[in-house]
DNA sequence: CTGAAAGCGCTAACAT
DNA sequence: ATGTTAGCGCTTTCAG
């Protein structure tokens, strides 16, 4: 089904019937009536491969994720249903290897999409600053790392770190640990500078380590290593929740009440922050406030058919949403475990994780 | 930069460089390296756009995915990667509501997508016989009542309940309770079917009672409930992985020890399941399987040209992939709290029924 | 083996 | 307000 074959069926023109899917109200009300019964008679549906390539607008967004971690898939989930809401497509690029961002890439390129969201930390700064060559709107999304670079949305990570900090001091905390997931992050290290900087403010000392990876499993191991301190800190700042409910879990398997013996903290706000086993305390982000300010940034460049541009002729936007201090049971719990106290023969929590 | 623009610059006609990069072997090897090198000097890649106007082919695939539960994340990034490997893109339809189905049938018309992968519960039967009037080639995924209406694949449910059934019957269960998320669903049924068949059979009976949805919350708030049953069960099956880790915590902050007074089992296989405070005994699935089966699904028709279609002339293909049982602590770790308890039935060592 | 030419289905002047 | 016409960048006969 062709516009002409609706054309002839309505006996009008075939730029009739293509006006009327573009711009209804440049044609009159009776053969706009005409040529909408015709179609809906035979299923017509304008092609958008064929206007594409005359309009050179797809109105396909391309979207470089990594697959990992509970975290993103809420990303992505909002970016799909607003880009819906915006009549635009999600062509989705997951990955796990380096090499999938090269196939994003290539994609892009191939298909014309009209701009890509680049959601992935792996991403090095270099490659980041080649494809900003390539007039192509582009948006780094919660990687700090893109800043100055292309334009850029993420969370205030380190005034959301200082406000974790202030609140674990607000609540007696003298010596504190901060957790992180890898080094070299530019996450983990505005996390940190956030954390340290506020806390060293209160005359509290945070050194830093690092578990090698933004995991479960890594928090888990990084357990050991917290015990190994000394002295023992009395809280953990962990610099991502994955990596915390795993540390939270590994020290409790090693006999550690938390939040008895130890307070922890994490950052993100995942859905199982809320389990009853963990209660966490976090920075919870703005996902939607986040995609939404992304978003919007991608489509100026788009309308305004700048490339990977300034902002209007200074340095890339780079945006920062703040997020919501959550608090749980594993900074505040130990009113409850103190309470309980007088069964001190009951199974120790700590075990029921 | 187009085709026309690498024809002059390297001195053959737009059609030779055409050729070169849609069926390099009928252009000459000489031919081949120059319009290859123009072709690289200019940055010249093929536009897809054109390419598929002509080709009546976009090798993009649709999925439409709910945005609920990190099972769904794994299913996503498999999809992604495994067409990705095949030289197609995803198209991704994320959805909450209804309405996002209709959206993912509207661009798929217009883009004119390849395919369509329908992993979504949600859709009825109505909608998806109406969607296989439309020589589309579709794929149901994990959605059972799919089967016989269009091409589907899906872990097989009821054998995967049947395991669980006899391995919670071999370590000594006798009054079960299977709790499902929504009793309409045909996952709830194929696995309730499966489990109270496999426990019928062994003389133990197995109630079922529904939560109302698949989500932590729901289990969370289902273990008053299970509570309330008289007689107490030794076991709950509960239908997916993500209600049973809400159950126990439901139950534990009810004061119940699982496993210790009540043994709980799950059935998808979430990494949640491996973590500590859980250790679920469950049904893994297994998604590389189930996806990579699905694109076959999906390509075969494409090949063949059909629509969404049957296999040969037959019903349509509904292909079941099977799972593997992860026996956890849910079922075999009251040796540890049972210390106390007078062991009568020391676990059985049971990695299969 | 390579070139010329005719579309794929639509948009956007331009003309009526 | 509607019709005519010329492409968008590519694939694909059909000649040479």
């Amino acid at each position: 089904m062709t516009s002409v074959d609706v054309a002839s069926e309505a006996g009008v023109s075939q730029a009739t019937v293509a006006r009327v899917f573009s711009a209804p109200d440049k044609v009159a009300p009776a053969t706009r009536a005409k040529v909408q019964a015709a179609a809906d008679r035979l299923g017509y549906v304008p092609n958008a491969i064929a206007r594409s390539l005359k309009s050179q607008r797809t109105n396909i967004i391309g979207a470089v994720v990594p697959a990992f971690g509970e975290y993103w898939q809420h990303v992505v989930t909002q970016f799909s249903q607003r880009l819906s809401d915006r009549g635009l497509q999600l062509l989705l690029f997951s990955f796990t290897e380096e090499d999938r961002v090269e196939r994003a890439v290539a994609a892009v390129d191939q298909y014309r999409l009209d701009g890509l969201i680049m959601a992935s930390a792996v991403i090095g700064p270099e490659q980041l600053a080649r494809m900003s060559d390539r007039d192509l709107p582009l948006v780094a999304f919660n990687q700090p790392a893109a800043a100055g670079i292309i334009p850029s949305v993420s969370v205030d990570n380190e005034e959301g770190a200082r406000r974790i900090a202030e609140h674990v001091v607000d609540v007696g905390v003298e010596r504190a640990l901060f957790v992180g997931g890898v080094a070299s992050t530019s996450t983990d290290s505005l996390r940190y500078r956030g954390a340290a900087q506020a806390l060293g403010e209160r005359g509290v000392a945070c050194p830093y380590l690092a578990c090698g990876a933004f995991s479960y499993e890594a928090g888990y191991k990084a357990a050991a290593a917290v015990l190994e301190r000394q002295p023992l800190p009395d809280a953990v700042i962990v610099s991502a929740d994955e990596l915390a409910l795993g540390l939270i879990d590994g020290l409790r398997t090693n006999g550690v009440d938390v939040p008895g013996e130890l307070l922890v903290t994490g950052f993100d706000g995942l859905p199982q922050v809320e389990w009853t086993g963990y209660d966490l305390t976090t920075l919870v982000q703005n996902i939607e406030g986040l995609t939404d300010r992304a978003i919007d940034l991608l489509l100026d460049q788009i309308e305004r058919g700048s490339g990977a541009g300034a902002g209007a002729g200074g340095a890339p936007v780079a945006e920062m949403v703040p997020g919501t201090l959550r608090v749980g049971a594993t900074t505040t719990g130990r009113g409850r475990d103190a309470v309980n106290h007088d069964d001190k023969d009951k199974e120790p929590r700590s075990d029921h994780g």
